[in-house]
DNA sequence: ACTTGGCACTCGGGAACACAGAGTGCCAGA
DNA sequence: TCTGGCACTCTGTGTTCCCGAGTGCCAAGT
């Protein structure tokens, strides 16, 4: 039904087409592709492959483009991801090891994949719930008033301040703090609420309404920011990629948190790589737009994930060559800090 | 030279453009606006506006245009302020109100600030040097490795990782803490490097290397921050006024943090408002686009800058409103933590 | 000394039109 | 099954033309 030749027909025709950004028609692939046939045997297999639904006509008369349905087939069976350049790499390492703290890492990350992919970089800071706790600490502000500082092993810091419902001195919030790390430490964070349940049986009576109000405060913390964290850049390159349609609807869905995030999410086949390519996405706005994405860890499990977004039109070999390396190092600095 | 009709007549120019997007003739003002006089007197009027320079007419017979010199006389001397609508500024409160920390509040700012005035919201977040040392936190990590944690009066939080030339046992970690905190609590950050000079003398010599090695981090902190963050946001705003030309240089200068904070910066005139329009700003990708800029802070003092960025064709009046409430609220906000 | 109506002039933008060029589908022959 | 040829169909571009909004200037009016 396919045989060979037409899937190097719509390789070809891919990869012409996310080159010149204009639709190509059968002479201008037999000249560039040494294919050895004939412009009139590849418009045959042309037809066969529009018949099928990989690649159509924007109008009588013009070339072809890629579908949607076209550019899947491209990238599972017709495409090999493309490993970063020596260069490339060394750049990457040495740009992320002068990271300072985790919101640098995050930041730096996103302009490398930006700067690599010349598309939007997406990155979702380090999840809590996968993480364990550090170290927790207790601050005192004022009277009646504490900061709480949550460390986590992936080096992200949550601070809170909480109001108490009475005055406390200071050593016995200290005694509070070692209790608390004590059996928080290395604890992971999805266990702690079981883990601190019975805290305040622990303490001294006197101490347990201030217990119960920086707990809840505590426990709070890690429920909100269940909602995740994400940082994106690099939108001047959609300014620069003329943007058929819709420019708008995707810098809004970039400034939507929740859809960024479901965009992300779903961790995917080969590899970790996850490619979504246009209408394939569940956000009407973003019909023209693929996502490229990947996890990234410490260790063994995945933290979050990364990953860039552009036009349907993009060279994915080379994009999905440049996720999974920025992922992986970006795994290294995790794991080593 | 410019009297009083000639100044009305140039409001009415002013106030038509941002409203039509359309080069406005003469007719065409006297019909909307009842000055009570003909066409023709106006056009002599428009003729003496464009010898001086406040209008242009994009080409022969085309209605006349704002210059940049234009907007100035009109935001200077023409127009007042917009105050917020009593709904608007509850929204204000109550969508301030309920962020939980720094973070959040800056996040909140910038949406806030986008969609009052439908352009680009830009928020630094509060100065590093302008505020003092809250608490200073030293948390022992691993063998020869801590996390050390400063927190501001701003409810600004930094964390280092910092790697110890020796081991060092947790209660001399303590002491160690303790000592920092006594002196430098409550401590402007500008002042922090003098106060911590004599530390290590006042500490047991086997000591003094590891609290050394802590100093220099803390200080280093200090001065690498000094280049501050920014947030921004509304960048699908930009998309929706069909910017005439340069949405790429906008979005280009929003991610260089650099350009982003020249463009804030300087304090400037009455009520702390500073306006800058088109080619009056340092950079030269944003020719066309004004910033409405105000300082914002806990107390007396301006501990950073937040604004807006659009099109010289902006609302500047209601611009300005919403900006000067915003910057009010959120120091309200930040004082009250 | 301003203001006004009249008038000739200018120029951008849209509509109508023609045309070249790229690309297609199909068919008959190798 | 491939190939060359041929007729056909579009889009994009360039040209021309014309309308209308808007101007500048002048002479007359207040």
């Amino acid at each position: 039904m396919l045989d060979d030749r037409k899937l190097a027909v719509l390789r070809a025709i891919v990869e012409d087409y996310v080159s010149t950004n204009e639709p190509v028609g059968s002479k201008a692939l037999v000249d560039r592709h040494n294919l050895g046939v004939s412009p009139a045997t590849i418009r045959n297999d042309m037809a066969a492959l529009e018949e099928q639904g990989y690649i159509t006509q924007p109008h009588t008369s013009a070339g072809r483009v890629p579908t949607d349905k076209g550019y899947r087939l491209f990238v599972d069976r017709l495409s090999q991801i493309k490993p970063l350049s020596g260069a490339e790499r060394r750049a990457i390492e040495t740009f992320l090891a002068g990271a300072v703290d985790l919101d640098e890492i995050v930041m730096r990350t996103v302009r490398l994949l930006a700067q690599l992919t010349r598309q939007v970089a997406v990155v979702q800071y380090p999840s809590l719930t996968r993480s364990s706790v550090r170290h927790v600490e207790i601050v005192p502000l004022a009277e009646r008033r504490v900061m709480l500082v949550l460390i986590t092993n992936t080096g992200r810091v949550e601070q809170r301040v909480v109001d108490l419902p009475e005055d406390i001195a200071d050593d016995r919030v200290a005694n509070l703090r070692a209790v608390l790390n004590a059996c928080l430490d290395g604890c992971g964070l999805s266990r702690v609420p079981e883990t601190v349940a019975d805290v305040p049986e622990r303490l001294p009576p006197e101490d347990r309404p201030v217990a119960v109000t920086i707990l809840s405060v505590l426990l709070e913390t890690l429920v909100e920011r269940h909602e995740e964290k994400i940082a994106f850049g690099g939108t001047a390159n959609l300014a620069a990629a003329d943007f058929s349609i819709g420019l708008r609807d995707v810098l809004e869905a970039l400034e939507e948190q929740v859809v960024l995030i479901r965009l992300l999410g779903e961790t995917g086949g080969l590899s970790g790589l996850t490619v979504r390519i246009g209408s394939e996405n569940p956000y009407s706005g973003l019909r023209g737009t693929s996502i490229v994405a990947a996890g990234y860890g410490a260790g063994d499990r995945e933290l979050a994930r990364l990953g860039v977004l552009g036009p349907t039109r993009m060279d994915y070999p080379v994009t999905m060559g440049a996720v999974r390396a920025v992922a992986r190092y970006v795994g290294q600095i995790l794991a080593g800090s």
